[in-house]
RNA sequence: GGAGGGAUACCCAAGAGGCUAAAGGGGGCAGACUGUAAAUCUGUUAGCGACGCUUUCGAAGGUUCGAAUCCUUCUCCCUCCA
């Protein structure tokens, strides 16, 4: 459970509680001024500091500890001297919990056909009015330490798939110079700032930059880069050295990595955090997370369905609303259809976490691992 | 009673002799979605024994090598005038 009181002032503090004998997965606690929360630990994305359609309020009764925000569209909208002089972003969006902000590598990435890259850092033109704006490692870290998450993030260039090996290459060696650059500029010291890995699906490249960003010695780690259309066997390989390559007592996130399957591959793999926009989108395109597997609630075949969307959820959804007034909702594009299948995704993520932990707490993540296997239906 | 206009696929709606099994929308059905340019995008939507065949543009007949498109009659709808 999370505590948010008498935390102030603390920088980050994680613990690994214990650790699988048969695989890397492991429990962990970690330490911010906005909480204490368990690992392995997922956390819900809001981009624009919202989780689409969901309160503070609903993130707390699906159980999140821990949300992130993103550095460049707060950046452009609304300016992080506005959130500066609101108090902050936990205080400009009323969330007291933890927050993580990502620091714009990943629209390095995805809005490649508005953006130039340069060893010095990346020229954007605006998604929303073509303005230019131009973000180094030190601006980065600048708008982060304004925006005043617990956890910031290092500027990196999140390369796509497929990619050169000459391309991921350059890719690592930038990402190395800006981890330097970020770590050397940030001074908040209430405020973490994690390292990131990159290397595309290229083994030594991997571990080449797992070396050149641990030697930077950052409170934590993530792995970036993942999870940008390689085949998931890929992207599986890429984790398995995961725990060779990092510090055991340093907190390791898998960044945008969220479908079931994968959080169970990753956790196996030695993985503490992750954060994606999955159940939120899926959520919004009508489709639910569930024991069985996905559930795509849109279609035709739930019409006349009034059980709830996963029978063995306990959330306020299933407990509720039937799959046919949802999918009711959807098809008469009610708001209402994507706030209740945002809180059921959400929920069922943050539950899956739960019950690793309590796996893992009791010595059966390999039972936990197989008897999921054996439920969920690809 | 008179004068015009119109009937196209589930719906709206283009098309005005061959390149039309028929544009566009909508709706339906399905697929994709992983550090959110995403309440988005893509495919499909007459029927089949399916790289071919069969039946479609209000109905019936006709002209033509060839008709949703031209002609005749009929049915129904709309507008205006009495």
């Amino acid at each position: 459970m999370v505590k948010t009181s008498q935390l102030g002032g603390i920088v980050l503090d994680f613990q690994v509680l214990k650790t699988e004998k048969s695989c890397a997965a492991r429990l962990g606690q970690l330490t911010t001024s906005h909480g204490v929360f368990d690992t392995p630990i997922f956390m819900p994305v809001g981009t624009q500091a919202t989780v689409k359609t969901l309160t503070p309020e609903d993130l707390y009764a699906a159980g999140a500890d821990i949300i992130l925000s993103n550095t460049y569209h707060l950046h452009l909208r609304p300016g992080e001297d506005l959130i500066d002089q609101a108090g902050g972003l936990h205080s400009f969006m009323n969330w007291k919990r933890g927050l993580l902000t990502d620091s714009g590598g990943f629209q390095v990435f995805s809005l490649k056909g508005l953006r130039k890259i340069d060893d010095n850092g990346v020229h954007f033109s605006s998604h929303i009015d073509g303005s230019r704006h131009y973000l180094t490692p030190e601006i980065v870290v600048a708008i982060q330490q304004k925006l005043g998450a617990d956890i910031a993030m290092c500027f990196d260039e999140c390369t796509p798939y497929p990619c050169s090996y000459e391309e991921a290459e350059r890719a690592v060696q930038r990402t190395s110079l800006w981890a330097a650059k970020c770590k050397d500029s940030h001074n908040k010291v209430d405020q973490a700032l994690f390292g990131i890995i990159q290397g595309n699906v290229f083994g030594d490249l991997r571990e080449r930059s797992a070396r050149e960003i641990t030697a930077l010695d950052f409170p934590g780690y993530a792995v970036g880069g993942l999870s940008v259309g390689e085949p998931k066997p890929q992207m599986y390989a890429m984790l398995d050295s995961v725990d060779s390559w990092l510090p055991h007592d340093k907190p390791r996130y898998l960044m945008g990595v969220g479908a079931p399957e994968d959080l169970l591959e990753a956790v196996k793999r030695g993985i503490d955090m992750f954060d994606c926009v999955l159940p939120t989108r899926l959520a919004r395109h009508g489709t639910a997370l569930t024991s069985g597997g996905k559930l795509v609630i849109r279609n035709a075949n739930y019409a006349y369905d009034f059980t709830p969307l996963d029978p063995v959820c306990d959330c306020n959804v299933c407990q509720n609303y039937s799959r046919a007034y949802i999918r009711h909702l959807i098809k008469a594009e009610e708001m209402l259809a994507h706030r209740l299948l945002s809180f059921h995704n959400v929920y069922f993520l943050l539950k899956l976490m739960r019950d690793i932990r309590n796996a893992i707490s009791n010595d059966e993540f390999n039972n936990f691992y197989n008897k999921f296997f054996d439920n969920y239906r690809f």
